[in-house]
DNA sequence: CAATTCTTTTTACGTTGTAAATTTATTGCG
DNA sequence: CGCAATAAATTTACAACGTAAAAAGAATTG
C-alpha cells in the first residue's frame, strides 16, 4: 500500500488552497483566477488540486461557504456583545458593514455573485441560511421590545435590501467611496421611524 | 480605391453586433459569450467584429451604455407620463421595477457588473449619469410639493439604495421570486412615512 | 526485495481572445 | 478596359485556459 492522505492532511491541503483562492480572488475576481495559479501557489503541478476539489466551481463554493460562515460568526458575536434590542440592532448593522468593506471581495462572492449550481453544495445552503438568520434576528428583538410593529419576516427583508443595496452601490462604484455608512444608516433610522407603532 | 466602409455601414455592424451581445449576454452572462459566438452569429469570421470594435469590453461597454440610455428614456417617460409629485414618485418606482425584471441581463449589466475601465467610455459615464438623473428628479418633487423633508441628495441615494438592494437580492436568488416588488413598495412606504415633515 | 496501489506529475485536447499574415474585393487611373 | 492600390475580411497562429487521460513516483505489505 502506498502513502495514504489523512483526513487531516487533506484538510489541511483544502484550506491552504482555500486560502489562497481567497486572497486571489480578493485581487482579481474568481474568473481571472485559474487553476494553475492556485496550483503554482501551492508549490504543486496544476492538476493536483483535482486530488482535493471536484473541479473550479468547487472551489468557488467552498471559499463562499467559508464566507458565509465567517459572516455569521462576526454577526452573532455582534447580537451577543449588547444587550438591548437597540444596542443589538445597531451592533449587527455596524458589523454587517464592517465586514461587507473589510472583505469585500468576499462580499461580492457570497452576495453578488449568481452560482447556478448552488443547489449541489448543501454546506454552502446551510452556511447562507445561517448568515441569513444571524442577519434578521435583531429585528426579532426590535419588535418584542415594542420599538417596531410588523411582520418580522417582512421587515428583516427591508432592512436587509436596505443595507444590501447601499454596499453594493458602493462596491460597483455607483456611490463615493464611504458613502454606503451614511446611506445604509440613514436607511436604518428612517426604517425604523416609519415602523414605528401608532401611539 | 477600395470599397470604403460608410458610416451607416458602420453603424449597422455595431448595431446588429450589439443586438446579437445583449440576446446571447442576458442568456449566458457575459463571459460565457465568446467573440467567435458573436462572430458567427452574424455570419462573419472570427476577426471581422475587431474591425468594428476595439475588444471584447469595448462590445461591453456598448451594450452596458445602450442599456442605461433606454432605462433612463423608461425613468423619463414614466416621470412625464403622469402629473403630481406623489404620482410621479410611483410611476417612476414602477418603471424601475419593470425595467429591472424585464430586462434583468440588462440590468445587471449596468449596475451589478464592475467594469474596471469603466473611465474609458465617456459615452458610458453620460448614459449612466442620465439614469442616475431620472431616478433621482422625482425626490425633488416630492421635497418641492412638502411630502419629503432632507436633502434631496441623501433621499435620493437611500431611495435608490433600497430599490437596488431588493432587485439584486431577487435577481441574486436570495429573495423568492417576485418578492422584491413588494419589498421594494413596502421600502418606499415606510421611507416616505419616516421623512415626512413635522408638522 | 518486489508487487501493489494511492498520489502526483506529465502530456494532451479542445476552446478562448486576439496579433499577424494572407486573401479578397472594389475603385480610380493610365 | 485592365491593372495597381488599398480597405476589408479571412485565415493562420499563439499563448493561456480547464481538465481528461496516461505516465511516473513513492510508500506499505507480503
Amino acid at each position: 500500500m502506498p502513502r495514504v492522505l489523512s483526513q487531516t492532511d487533506v484538510a489541511d491541503f483544502r484550506e491552504r488552497l482555500c486560502d489562497a483562492a481567497e486572497r486571489l480572488f480578493a485581487e482579481k475576481g474568481p474568473d481571472a483566477v485559474t487553476m494553475r495559479q492556485l496550483a503554482a501557489d501551492l508549490g504543486v503541478s496544476p492538476m493536483t488540486p483535482y486530488r482535493y476539489f471536484q473541479d473550479k466551481e468547487d472551489i468557488l463554493a467552498t471559499v463562499r461557504t467559508n464566507g458565509f460562515n465567517r459572516f455569521a460568526e462576526a454577526l452573532e458575536a455582534a447580537f451577543a456583545s449588547v444587550s438591548g434590542a437597540k444596542a443589538k440592532s445597531s451592533a449587527v448593522g455596524e458589523a454587517y458593514l464592517t465586514f461587507a468593506f473589510e472583505h469585500p471581495a468576499a462580499y461580492k462572492l457570497m452576495f453578488d455573485l449568481y452560482q447556478p449550481h448552488e443547489n449541489d453544495y448543501p454546506e454552502l445552503l446551510t452556511a447562507a441560511h445561517r448568515a441569513h438568520a444571524s442577519q434578521t434576528a435583531y429585528v426579532k428583538e426590535l419588535i418584542g421590545a415594542g420599538l417596531l410593529s410588523g411582520n418580522p419576516d417582512e421587515i428583516g427583508r427591508m432592512f436587509w435590501a436596505a443595507t444590501h443595496g447601499a454596499v453594493t452601490l458602493e462596491l460597483a462604484g455607483k456611490l463615493p467611496h464611504g458613502a454606503a455608512r451614511l446611506v445604509s444608516q440613514q436607511l436604518g433610522h428612517t426604517l425604523a421611524k416609519g415602523l414605528r407603532p401608532e401611539p
